[in-house]
DNA sequence: CTGAAAGCGCTTACAG
DNA sequence: CTGAAAGCGCTTACAG
């Protein structure tokens, strides 16, 4: 006890220290081996001094650290995923499925919304390069060009899912687009249907949106494939641009237009499911009747599909299976083998419901 | 280069080694400080030696331990939000005022869906104990006891948001369910309603639902408020219970069989917005127009209350509000000042939309 | 059953 | 401008 050098701080038990497993050991009087050992449950401990220790840890508050654990263990397993800024839409059918995925192999998951960040993607991006995540994976965002640069800063392996971009940067994950376009409208022509609209987002260039727009390119090519293999015409009038507008819209204003040209449909084809919700809305309003005489079909089979007034015939994305090929797609480039820069494409489903139907005026 | 012991292993760049700052400071004949300078930009370092470091750690695939830095720096500043396993609802938009809260204040935020893992909350709560996370949000998760008990394991503070448990085991923020259900049943009151039916969920006991449904009991309440103050009396066969079903559901049976009873309201309060799509298409399909025969309304204001066709009148949840408060309580625990375990209550909206209305018949 | 020691990969005073 | 060394907090052979 003699000659000690001050080296205890005045705070050494103040609140800024934190509790180590060192501070448990001197306390407990036994080496660090014994406490982390009492503490992991190893079975070479007394269980007296198991119980001793466990007992000082906790009255201390001792919280183990993280960090030291996985420096110690070499690494987290986590991988991230970045979800697009657009609310929550048609993915997170496929965040469900990547988790399990990810879970099963033993990867922590962290989401990453670009929405609620300051800076949006490019905060996210940078923030990743402090997060424990070993790869990620981007779903429809915008500039994969950005995040493709971000990892390769980083050194971490990336997946998209995505099916907006003509270049990619990624091995890149879609639904059959142009396929599932076609299936439905054909399904709309077996129907009797012959005057069958498509309503298309308008791609505004240099804003935000829908990236190049390939899938909307891609449903209108399966639109087109449906009515020239029915030998039906195509009416360029039918070809609707409809401006990107809050989910809260009540009309669909560019409808609206066509019918007062006394231009009228019998079907429409909405290039995705939230298009639909205005378009219903605005048949209702001009007492035209659904399906009886305008059948209006969707793509993605999201929330709005079923929430809709009639529920929407639309084409089902293979959620499940897109989440789960991203995360085996990622984890093997985790491990060494990166997967090439392409685009794997999984097949869609017809999926009918009251919108479109038999029962005609 | 005599003597030297094999000390280096066959695979001291093979694969699965992994490539450190000391890797990159023998290859560039500098010291690991100095790697460590340059990689950081420090200014201190010459331009020269920078970029030779620098292009020596790209070329050899460098990637920094997140790990270590954290234990050299002291942590990794993250928090966590459990979301819940009902997909993605009415709490979306309080993940994004949180995210926002959270790196403003310079913390990560970390998102942690039941719904994906594979042994539910469970999982989550043990993975959390090996997570970089400092403090945790739980938003209307059934079990707070659960993770209550794993914070207490793992010495870390959360925030509940969640208005469907009784008891309290964390500082808990509501949205004020009795005041917001008064507003809009006062609000179908004074635009002549006078028999307002209420739909709730049916709590089954012991099943997976609403927790103790606090929220339901208190949305009731502010409609049985409201009904007396109006001096209206309170027909018990008006509130009526229905069973927990999927959102693909197209009809509402209880209201079916309410009105196939010959009881007819003259508007509906529906516990929440997701009941009542369900319940629009029911009126539809009687051919009972809405809202000049029926009004109808809802309460949170979220996706579905837009999707539906009338949109909804409702009453909207203070999101924002709620995210951000639930992020400043908990980086103050985080910063050793815990929030006592009480609940805070935030006030409502009352949204009016098409659902409701003048235009009676 | 227990303890001293090495080492995971960084960063940063400290000393040139 | 640069480097050697200490130390962040663990875990696990290794040696009693």
């Amino acid at each position: 006890m003699i000659g000690i050098p001050v080296k205890e701080h005045e705070w050494s038990l103040a609140m800024t220290h934190r509790v180590t497993l060192r501070d448990v050991s001197k306390a407990a009087g036994v080496g660090m081996a014994t406490v982390s050992r009492a503490l992991a449950d190893h079975p070479d401990v007394s269980a007296e001094t198991r119980d001793r220790v466990r007992a000082i840890a906790l009255q201390l508050g001792y919280r183990p650290s993280v960090a030291a654990r996985a420096l110690r263990n070499g690494g987290f397993r986590a991988i991230s995923v970045i979800v697009p800024d657009d609310g929550w839409g048609w993915w997170e059918p496929v965040v469900h499925s990547a988790f399990q995925a990810a879970s099963s192999a033993g990867f922590q998951v962290l989401v990453h919304p670009i929405a609620g960040t300051d800076g949006g993607l490019a905060a996210v991006v940078e923030g990743l390069e402090n997060m424990p995540t070993e790869g990620v994976i981007v779903i429809s965002v915008r500039d994969q060009q950005a995040v493709r640069e971000a990892c390769d800063r980083i050194g971490i392996p990336g997946v998209a899912i995505d099916d907006s971009s003509l270049e990619l940067r990624f091995p890149t994950i879609s639904p059959t687009n142009r396929i599932g376009a076609g299936d439905v409208v054909a399904h709309l022509v077996r129907q009797g249907r012959r005057r069958i609209a498509f309503l298309r987002p308008w791609l505004v260039e240099g804003l935000p949106g829908w990236g190049d727009g390939l899938f909307i390119r891609e449903r209108e090519q399966g639109y087109r494939d449906a009515l020239s293999a029915a030998g039906l015409p195509i009416d360029e009038r039918l070809i609707l641009d409809v401006a990107q507008r809050p989910e809260t819209e009540v009309y669909c204003e560019e409808l609206n237009q066509l019918l007062d040209a006394g231009v009228v449909p019998d079907a429409i084809f909405c290039a995705f499911d939230g298009l639909a919700a205005p378009v219903l809305r605005t048949l209702s309003s001009r007492r035209i009747r659904v399906p009886a005489e305008v059948a209006v079909a969707g793509f993605d089979d999201e929330r709005a599909a079923v929430l809709v007034s009639p529920q929407l015939t639309t084409v089902r994305q293979p959620f499940d299976e897109m989440g789960r090929a991203a995360v085996a797609l990622l984890l093997q480039a985790v491990e060494g083998t990166p997967a090439p820069i392409m685009r794997h494409e999984f097949g869609t489903t017809l999926v009918e419901r009251a919108s479109t139907g038999l029962e005609r005026a």
